[in-house]
RNA sequence: GCGCUCGUAGCUCAGUUGGAUAGAGCAGCGGAUUUCUAAUCCGCUGGUCGUGGGUUCGAGUCCCGCCGAGCGCACCA
């Protein structure tokens, strides 16, 4: 929160020391070490660096015209021209009153709104989903949130993959060998049972590659039938997306499936070839980037030789579609890594064939969840590991680990909170790391009770739910905006270290949506559970009295609050007590 | 061969326009408990940030070379 005030009256300032300067790259950040103070911000370095000035002495004169005295001690000029502000403990218990009144939740909502689509998870029909697809589904929810959550205007929308070549085989097994049975009991299972089949028979014999060959043609060319066969697989596939989604707790406010963009496909190739984008070689249209030397190597095809489409094509026809129909700012696309060199292409083609356009257009891609071995993560017996059965595991281990520490409690309870507590787990491990890393799948590790894991985090909520709970006993509810009425004294060390960090949601949520790196915001939260224990060792809440009791309490209704937005932030639900 | 990403403590990893003496967790060792739930907290041990150059007031971060790893390189998505 303060950060931004603080960036405000430093701009100011400069514009009187250096009216000529582009004051928007002045950043006021926290410090990263305590010890220089609680914000500080490093740019008359670099301002006096591109004008050759010394830079203390920039710095001399613009504290010569900064007042943030209401806010700050004496600000201080140290090293090569830092400045570190001391913020007053008056003006943390200030924000606070504001926090517990509800004028803020220690963020600002943007004032200028912008329109963000986030293309995201994106299952294959008549497949089931698997560890492939959680990275995508879980970093997507996230950055809609935060999103969301600062004030944009946020679009998501399930590109799922619901056509291609495999609904030849797939119609041909539905025909052929459907079993009705496990088609009911197991729809996803049932279908990949007929691929499977049917893929092997197109290897053995040649004629059931041309039977296939012929369904998809026909499929394409309308056919009552196959169209019927079609839409029955994509309806049962989405009802068993939509049971994982649920479990998930993931929404999106569309899906418009591949299929969507059939009927706009052939404009795509006219239009990129009447502007002379792209051309024919090798029996396949494509355009190429000769002035790009990353992309000139690797032209974009947007027709196959035998006429077709391809997903380059379809990405386009949807990309141009998303433009016209919901007009973004930006779209972000939350694929694996290994689409880089497709999404250059397809922004490359799309940036010469609508130059006017400027929307952002983000690749946020992120690398393999790997097992123990460091190879691709799967089962024992070499199998892709299903996402329900993922699931499944999560809850079932950490209902182990819940009746373990409350033997005591019913067994629906528990299965709630290890609910809770399994499904945080996985989604935490998987936005914990950098997203364009690697990361080594581990249970003990994702469940671990110490450490920067969700049950922790989880854990820290509950304390300072237990609190509310015990005092509710014999006093009436907290009431908030009573207490932001009232004078609160911030004293301790862990009390001011606690409510400085809260301070800096905001900070957080920003970097978190400029980057589309949700990991800060997990950090940040880790940071904040950390200090709230050092703060719950040291400062008795309920033990204490009169003033003293009153700002330990708002404390721990602001952390509570933070907390659980922060943690809903990132798709986890919370839990009273665990 | 070309491209992308990476190489940080014994292990797993953070590291915010380049910023101050590089941080966590785990493991190891030693402490704290008549609890507001100890699923906690505190302390100690542990580093030539792959390597060699360069840019500059300042480099884990930027540039170049080398070594090593993963991934990708027209008509699957």
């Amino acid at each position: 929160m303060l950060h931004i005030f603080l960036e405000q009256r430093v701009r100011a300032a400069v514009a009187q020391v250096l009216p000529e300067a582009a004051t928007a790259t002045i950043l006021v950040r926290p410090c990263a070490d305590a010890r220089f103070g609680d914000y500080q911000t490093n740019s008359l370095m670099s301002l006096a660096k591109e004008r050759k000035l010394n830079p203390r002495q920039l710095a001399t004169g613009v504290v010569a015209q900064l007042d943030v005295n209401e806010w700050c001690e004496q600000v201080e000029i140290a090293g090569a021209g830092f400045l570190n502000f001391r913020v007053k403990s008056e003006a943390v218990a200030t924000v606070m009153r504001g926090a517990l009144r509800g004028d803020h939740g220690f963020f600002r909502k943007v004032s200028a709104p912008r329109t963000v689509v986030v293309d995201f998870s994106s299952p294959n029909v008549a497949k089931p989903m698997h560890v492939g697809h959680i990275r995508s589904t879980i970093l997507g929810d996230c950055l809609a949130r935060v999103f969301r959550l600062l004030g944009h205007r946020v679009v998501t929308d399930n590109h799922v993959g619901d056509w291609g070549t495999q609904f030849g085989k797939l119609l041909v097994g539905w025909k052929q060998q459907l079993n009705p049975a496990a088609l009911q009991s197991d729809p996803i299972g049932e279908m990949e049972r007929l691929y499977k089949v049917i893929h092997a028979a197109c290897d053995a014999d040649p004629a059931v590659l041309e039977q296939a060959r012929q369904e998809l043609v026909k499929l394409q060319n309308g056919d009552a039938e196959n169209l019927a066969i079609w839409r029955e697989m994509i309806g049962r596939s989405q009802t068993q997306f939509d049971t994982i989604y649920r479990r998930l707790g993931v929404a999106f406010d569309h899906t418009l499936g591949e299929s969507f963009y059939n009927p706009r496909l052939k404009a795509v190739v006219q239009e990129l070839s009447a502007l002379g984008l792209a051309r024919e070689s090798e029996g396949a249209m494509a355009v190429f980037f000769d002035d790009n030397p990353e992309l000139k190597a690797h032209p974009a095809i947007v027709q196959k030789s035998d006429g077709a489409a391809n997903y380059a094509t379809t990405d386009l026809a949807t990309l141009v579609y998303r433009l016209e129909t919901w007009r973004p700012d930006e779209i972000v696309y939350v694929t694996d890594g290994r689409q880089q060199l497709h999404f250059k292409q397809i922004f490359a083609v799309f940036r010469r064939w609508h130059p006017e356009a400027r929307a952002k257009l983000v690749h946020v891609w992120f690398g393999a969840i790997l097992g123990e071995d460091g190879k691709p993560f799967k089962t024992r017996s070499g199998e892709i590991v299903k996402l329900a059965d993922l699931l499944d595991e999560a809850e079932d281990r950490a209902f182990k680990v819940v009746t373990e520490k409350n033997p005591e409690w019913p067994e629906a309870q528990c299965r709630e909170i290890a609910r809770v507590v399994g499904i945080g787990a996985i989604k935490y491990a998987d936005l914990l790391p950098n997203r364009q890393s690697d990361y080594g799948f581990n249970w003990d590790k994702m469940l671990a009770l110490t450490g920067n894991t969700a049950p922790y985090l989880l854990y820290a909520y509950t304390r300072v739910r237990s609190i509310f709970r015990k005092r509710g006993e014999n006093e009436a509810a907290f009431d908030a905006e009573q207490a932001a009425r009232t004078p609160f004294p911030l004293t301790a060390p862990e009390e001011l270290t606690l409510a400085k960090h809260l301070l800096n949601f905001g900070f957080v949520l920003e970097a978190v949506v400029e980057e589309h790196r949700p990991n800060y915001l997990c950090n940040y939260l880790y940071d904040l559970a950390g200090h709230y224990a050092r703060f719950y060792e040291a400062c008795p809440v309920l033990k204490a009295e009169g003033a003293t009791r009153t700002a330990r309490l708002a404390l721990c209704e602001l952390t509570g609050r933070v907390l659980k937005q922060g943690l809903e932030a990132l798709g986890l639900e919370t839990t009273e007590q665990m």
